[in-house]
Formats: C-alpha cells, sequence, structure tokens
DNA sequence: ATAATCAAAAATCTCGAGAAAAACTGTTGA
DNA sequence: TCAACAGTTTTTCTCGAGATTTTTGATTAT
C-alpha cells in the first residue's frame, strides 16, 4: 500500500503546483511561516517578482491566495503586506482551534473505523520517530517533526465528515505553525509532548471522547505559554 | 447618531470598494448568492470581462477572491466554477455554523457591555420592522429582510472578541444564504421566526447563556428541514 | 522649529496580446 | 458501433507596458 490517507480538503493541496502562481503562492507560504518575510513587511511587487521568477500579475495571483489564508493582508489601494502578528491574535487563534478541532476529534472518534484507527496509530509511530531523531539532533529533522506533527493531528480528525471544519482547522494550523516557530527558535527542546500524544492516542482507540478532547485541549492550549513566555519583542 | 456598530473584521468589507477588482468581486458574489450564475457553472474569463466590464486580468482577481469565500473552485488549469451545491453541503454549512455562533454568543452574553445590549435590541427592531413589511408583501423587502437579518445575527455575537470565529461565521452565513434564497424562492413566507428571535433576545439580555445558546441553535438548524423539503433537482 | 504645500519618484493597479494548455470535432480503422 | 487519433478551436495562463494612485522629499511660510 502506498498511503493510507487521502485527503479530500476544500483547497485541496496534497499534489503539486500545476500552476506557476501556485508554485510562487506555496514559496511565499513557507517564506512567510519560517519568517523569511517578517510580520508587518510590506510585500512589494516589483521586488518580489525578480526574486520568485514570475511575472508580476502572477506573484499577484500568489498574494491574493495567500490572503485567502489570512497569512498576507490586502490594503485597499496600498498593496500587500504579512499578516501582523500579536499575542491576542496567537491566543484567539489557539482557542478557536480547540473549538474547532475538539469537535472534530469528537465526531471522529464517534464514526471513526478500523482504517481511521490504522491511521492514527501508524501517524502516531511516524510522529514518535520523528521525535527520537529530534533529540538526537540530527539537521533537517525539525522540518520532518513538523510535517509529521502536522499529519498526526490531521489524521485524528480525519473521520469526522466536516470538510468545512476541517477547513478550518487547516487554516488556523498554518497561522499557529507561524507562532510555534517563532517559540521553537528560542526554546529548542520541546516540551514532552509525547506522553499528550500518546495518551491522546490511547483515549482515542478507547473510544473515550470525553477524555480525549480534554487531553487534546490543554495539548492545544499548553502551547499558548510557550508563546507567551516568548520576550515581547518577539511579538513586534 | 449614525451607526452604533463598528465591523472590525479579519476581512473588513463594510466600506466601499477601492479597486477595480474588488467592484467586479463584490458583484459576483452578489451574483453567484442570488443564482444569476447557477452552482456548478462554468465561469469563463472571455465572457465575464464584457460582462463586468473589466479587463481579463481584473476580473481573474476578482475570481481568486471569491475562492475565499469558496463560492467559487478554482480547478488546476481548468479554469473557475460556481461552487457546487449539496444536501450534504448544506449539512455541514449549517452544523459548523452553530458550533461557531453558538459559541460566539456564549461569549458575547459573558462579555456584552450596555452598548451591545443596546445593538442588540435596536437590532432586533429593525428586523421586526421589516418582517412587518415582508407581510405586507411589497417589493424589494426581500433585499432588506436579508440584510437586517443578517445584522441582527451578527450583532448578536458582536461582542465575542474571537476575529477569528466571527471571520469564519462570516464565511459561512455567506454560504448559508446561497441555499436559503433557493428555499425561500418555493417558499416565500418565512416561518414564523419572529418569536424565535424575540426568544433568543430575552435569554441575552437576561444573561442566560444556556437558554440563549439552545434557541440559536435550533433556529439555525430549522433553516435545515427548509432546504431538506426542496425538490431533489434544486440541489443539483 | 513646526506645519503646510507642491513637485518628483515609486509603487500599485489595469489592460490587451502572445504562449501554453485543454476541449472539441471529424476522420480513420478495427 | 465503438475506440483511437490528429488537427482545429477555444480557453486559460502569463507577461510587460501604460495609467492612476500613493508616498516621499524639498521648499516655503508662519
Amino acid at each position: 500500500m502506498n498511503d493510507l490517507v487521502s485527503s479530500t480538503d476544500l483547497a485541496s493541496e496534497a499534489d503539486e503546483p500545476k500552476t506557476l502562481a501556485e508554485a510562487a503562492y506555496r514559496q511565499l507560504r513557507r517564506d512567510i511561516i519560517e519568517g523569511v518575510h517578517r510580520p508587518g513587511e510590506k510585500l512589494r511587487v516589483e521586488h518580489l517578482k525578480d526574486q520568485y521568477e514570475v511575472g508580476a500579475g502572477t506573484l499577484r495571483e500568489a498574494l491574493q491566495l495567500l490572503v485567502t489564508d489570512a497569512l498576507v493582508v490586502a490594503q485597499g489601494q496600498r498593496g500587500f503586506r504579512v499578516a501582523p502578528i500579536s499575542l491576542d491574535d496567537f491566543e484567539d487563534i489557539t482557542r478557536t482551534r480547540v473549538l474547532l478541532e475538539t469537535s472534530a476529534l469528537q465526531q471522529s472518534i464517534e464514526l471513526g473505523d478500523d482504517t481511521w484507527e490504522a491511521n492514527v496509530v501508524a501517524a502516531f509511530h511516524m510522529l514518535s520517530r520523528a521525535e527520537e531523531k529530534l533529540v538526537e539532533g540530527a539537521k533537517g529533522t525539525r522540518e520532518e517533526w513538523e510535517l509529521r506533527n502536522r499529519a498526526f493531528h490531521e489524521v485524528l480528525i480525519s473521520a469526522c465528515p466536516s470538510r468545512w471544519i476541517r477547513h478550518f482547522q487547516n487554516i488556523l494550523y498554518h497561522q499557529s505553525e507561524r507562532y510555534r516557530r517563532l517559540s521553537l527558535f528560542r526554546q529548542p527542546i520541546p516540551r514532552d509532548v509525547h506522553a499528550e500524544h500518546q495518551a491522546i492516542v490511547d483515549a482515542a482507540l478507547a473510544r473515550n471522547s470525553a477524555e480525549a478532547t480534554r487531553i487534546l485541549s490543554d495539548h492545544i492550549l499548553r502551547t499558548l505559554d510557550a508563546v507567551r513566555q516568548l520576550p515581547a519583542d518577539f511579538i513586534n
């Protein structure tokens, strides 16, 4: 077998980019999330079109796509700008994520079949391996851990039939990833998330909805504290 | 006084369009919601650019903006298409709306001040007047009722501090409006929503969170039944 | 020194034409 | 009758240049 999960998202993005605009969109998104373009920074089309090797109109489209994800804000006739960050915003993102993700998990636990269980176990295994490599300190493992962490959370709620909840959760995950990168840069050794993930998996497979959502809730909210402890100038 | 509420949305759209692309975007959005462009219909740039009197690139941008609202879907290199509709989708939209809107109302009731109460009462009054005109059967009142109904629901949750919840709720409201128009076309005399709205207002002002969210929940879910009773070919 | 005014410069927004891809149609062969 | 193929037509995607708006900088007056 090749891939157990099949992502049928509202805005599918699993496959590779089929247009120049989308390619530029993804590069830009990565650069924004990784902090290459700082929050609040002005995004001048004239400069960026050379940097990303596309025409002005094409880059414009890419920027427009990023507005969808709320990673870029368009201000009337005054061009584009990287979405600013703030502690309040992150708190908002986190709490909204809790609301959506717990609801999705609850439905997943209720409706998930054997394949879902298998996917959860598999994703957890992948994540655990990435965590091991992370403490070993090899390079490039941060990227892999991020990917697998995201996959794990996605698989957890994959049995939730609501495409809209998954869509919104997707957007919020990208948003929070931006903040998490900031905190991880400062505090490169993550807290013991393994046990938390394990507990979520156990509760989920035991079909203990209340317990699973409670742990997931705490798990997500804990990232709030990590960002709260950042020096103020990190949040602009 | 002119306007009590001040909408500080994530993607503000209260003011008038400042660019041709945004103007085209709003016209297109209205036409899609009102059913001028049917669900699933292909949106050819070449035809539409004449109809909306803008350049090809500009219309392209407008379409891209509509993808944000999920009213238009972009398919790789095969152009744009009006987002299809289905009963499953509407059920999803409605249930997600309930999740978000009840949470927002709960926070609103918890945090709303006197001004919020005044806004709620005012919006309810405006809506009630529109309902009276609606049963009288004057023309153009449908449009006004829609606007005031939307304003009422918006004001109810306006004291919720979460910009993200309000943002998502906004998107979902546009979506459900499409479906509601279909059902209202068939069934032009709306059910007795006045009593429901009254009950919500009473519970909200009494700061009875549990009661208010329960009524709001039923209120939103009731629209589901209305659409369910439509003949199958209305939902494609 | 501060504020207001006006001109120059930079950036954005808009448009139409050319290149690339997809859809269509008619023909040929099994 | 059906399937496969190739040429034609349509549509989308991309690009650079011109028009419009915003921003910047210098000058002048209070």
